[in-house]
DNA sequence: AATTAACTTAGTGTTTTACTCGGTAATTAA
DNA sequence: TTAATTACCGAGTAAAACACTAAGTTAATT
């Protein structure tokens, strides 16, 4: 399993996806503006998310992307192995070196952890998220008077 | 939270550790010729662990590693976070466009994940992986038939 | 004094990031 | 039919991260 920013770039980008797609499909023009994602690396991510058929394109004025399944279809780990690529755990997958020994044994380990994760991520999605946000948007919305956030404007 | 081949490194190295030190010290040495990591590469990575006490240096003939702390005190997440330097999720912590907008949302979204992703990492200690791979060590010895390896050689 | 092994710093080739730029293809509105 | 819009595609690129080499210094053991 491999988590990076690039990986963070595809999620929030599917979660912009999953609360703004609902009446037609969404621009990835909306998405740089929102996420602050320059447009060219949004047309590589989604070019990988189409290709997992997570997202579907629609040319043309009025056009743009709609989540590929229903938003409780798809995990994280579905999004992050789309763009982060699955990278090889060990090197001693069937090698000479694993018989037992104890660098076997720490490999072994590791698969097992790198598994736990990625069961875990397999098990929220972006339905998930979004309605576990959800709930917490009133609370958030209900403490106006913290900090009074700067109306510098006027 | 960040999770890269670099993270890898350091939770196999401390895997290693933890399998290793319980009657000396464990050198770097032994650790690269385990975990095939390159000498120097593994005196960055615990130069970085041992910054957050999560290893004990030794020197002279003779010296090594130990753990810092007992392997049921250390975290997935202390190893992962010695190393890889925890990355800023979102930009607008606080910034002008955080007024309940669209951006804001999806950004709360993946900080709650990240944070999940965290507290996951953080209920996993070294002594819980060693402890629950012992066990299948068992398992694994018990199934020479499966497979048989490809053992070509003759 | 010699050896061991931790510690430190500098440098280096490769890969990944995140991006710009230039274009093509399909769809809609004029 | 033409122009605008948007997905789609590919090459190139500066900067960072990765993983490593090299060449030392320091502390401990023999």
């Amino acid at each position: 399993m491999r988590l990076s920013t690039k990986g963070r770039y595809a999620v929030t980008a599917m979660l912009d996806l999953a609360l703004n797609g609902q009446e037609g499909p969404v621009t990835l023009s909306d998405i740089s503006e929102n996420q602050g994602i320059s447009l060219s690396y949004l047309e590589q991510l989604f070019a990988a998310l189409r290709a997992r058929k997570l997202v579907r394109g629609v040319r043309g004025p009025g056009g743009g992307y709609f989540l590929g399944r229903p938003a409780d279809e798809i995990s994280i780990a579905d999004i992050i192995c789309a763009v982060d690529e699955w990278v090889e755990f060990t090197r001693c997958r069937g090698k000479e070196d694993c018989r037992g020994g104890q660098r076997c044994l720490t490999h072994s380990l590791w698969d097992d952890l790198s598994r736990q994760i990625y069961d875990f991520l397999t098990d929220i999605t972006l339905a998930d998220l979004v309605a576990r946000g959800l709930e917490k948007e009133q609370t958030c919305h209900s403490r106006k008077d913290s900090a009074t956030l700067e109306t510098r404007a006027a």
